[in-house]
DNA sequence: CATTGATACATGATATATCAAAAAGGGAGC
DNA sequence: GCTCCCTTTTTGATATATCATGTATCAATG
């Protein structure tokens, strides 16, 4: 969880902003859902202006939207808004996975296991959200050691935007696998240092999952009008 | 200028932060200098808050940089960062060009043209700002046909990022032209509908003109350590 | 003359106050 | 019971006040 951690020493907005962008990405938060920086700040504790702070940071993040002058609130994704955060994603996943390979070890690749069990354990338990925290830090274990660091920055900003998403995904179809997982794939061409192995399973993983999004969102669009 | 005109009916932040975001991309600031809240507040006619506001945002975009607690000032790359920059921007920006080809159309070409002679006739006059300005212009009026929002404003904020640095290239050694301007190759890509060598065409012109600053940041690095 | 420490000052961070616009609620009229 | 209009309330936006911390200055001391 690293980039969430470092909650200290850092200014008010700033911890705010984390704090929120974590919730964000472990689908704590529902499209939609309205939030208002008042209630917000009693709720922190704080004043008013760290929490406009952070929040006019997601909403430029595409993580929160902002009717013109009105409220604030969980941005609702159309399906082509996700279909173009995906083709995003396909271009610059399986770039950071290839520049990470050369920085992987063996010890690498066993904590990648480890959170691996973790996440089939939590699905299998149906905690879906240990299990989407376990995909997230699986994913970015590895996009972190990529050493590109704005690169990591813009696709947590992709994140954020999709995990809302997710709440209402788990209850619909959610990760149907029809094989083995995709990231046994990741971690088998991580061991063999097979870079377009590498790339070719991330594109497939994205994919795999992206089709319960499309589905979901396909059979919600009609109405998603407003 | 699009993306920078809708200067109305905006949040006074939102419309800062718009100022300061186009001030950076053209180049009329220098890395490392210091930017004062309430110096810029004074000079806006504004108070402090939605000054504050934009900084923070410039702050996450990476063009600009905080000193912890303390100063804000113009974001300095380093060559790694830069190269960084670079290496995110020749994933996305083809692609941008690609799917952007489908809505081009003869007019579109004809007005690109006319941004491109406006550009050399600004090179030749030595009018750098309006060089740098026909050049954005000529890029993001291909990534607009996109119709990938999201991917124009990740490529925006790079943009903002590498803006600055230009001040420093123009008297360096700037756009060396061993052949034919690479637009020209962009051009005739547009023409023929051919997406390969689209996208290699800028590539070509991405490295190109990144080649000034690779040595410009080069010359420079020793003393960039703090 | 150099060094150190205390004080004044500048600046970003946060809190609070004020404003304007939008939403929500309620009552009068049909 | 429904609709329209007015009032009240809520809320985001902006301005101002306060706080904390870093920086600079300068004098006293060795």
């Amino acid at each position: 969880m690293q980039a969430f951690t470092d909650i200290q020493s850092k200014s008010l907005s700033a911890q705010i902003y984390s704090q929120l962008r974590y919730q964000l990405m472990a689908a704590r938060m529902q499209p939609g859902v309205r939030l208002k920086i008042r209630e917000l700040a009693q709720s922190l504790g704080t004043s008013e202006t760290p929490v406009r702070e952070a929040l006019l940071q997601l909403v430029r993040d595409g993580a929160l939207e902002m009717k013109p002058g009105y409220y604030i609130r969980v941005r609702r994704l159309t399906l082509n808004e996700y279909l173009e955060t995906r083709e995003i994603r396909l271009m610059l996943e399986p770039h950071a996975a290839v520049k990470a390979l050369p920085h992987v070890d063996k010890a690498f690749i066993e904590q990648l296991e480890k959170v691996h069990e973790t996440l089939i354990r939590a699905e299998a338990d149906k905690d879906y959200p240990a299990a989407l925290l376990a995909n997230y830090e699986f994913h970015f274990l590895i996009y972190r050691r990529s050493g590109m660091p704005q690169l990591i920055e813009i696709l947590e900003r992709l994140w954020i935007q999709i995990g809302p998403l997710l709440n209402y995904l788990y209850p619909f179809g959610h990760p149907s696998y029809d094989g083995p997982h995709q990231h046994l794939h990741i971690l088998e061409a991580l061991r063999k240092r097979d870079a377009e192995a590498l790339a070719e399973a991330f594109r497939a993983d994205l994919i795999e999952g992206g089709r319960a999004f499309v589905r979901y969102l396909e059979s919600i669009e009609p109405e998603a009008t407003q």
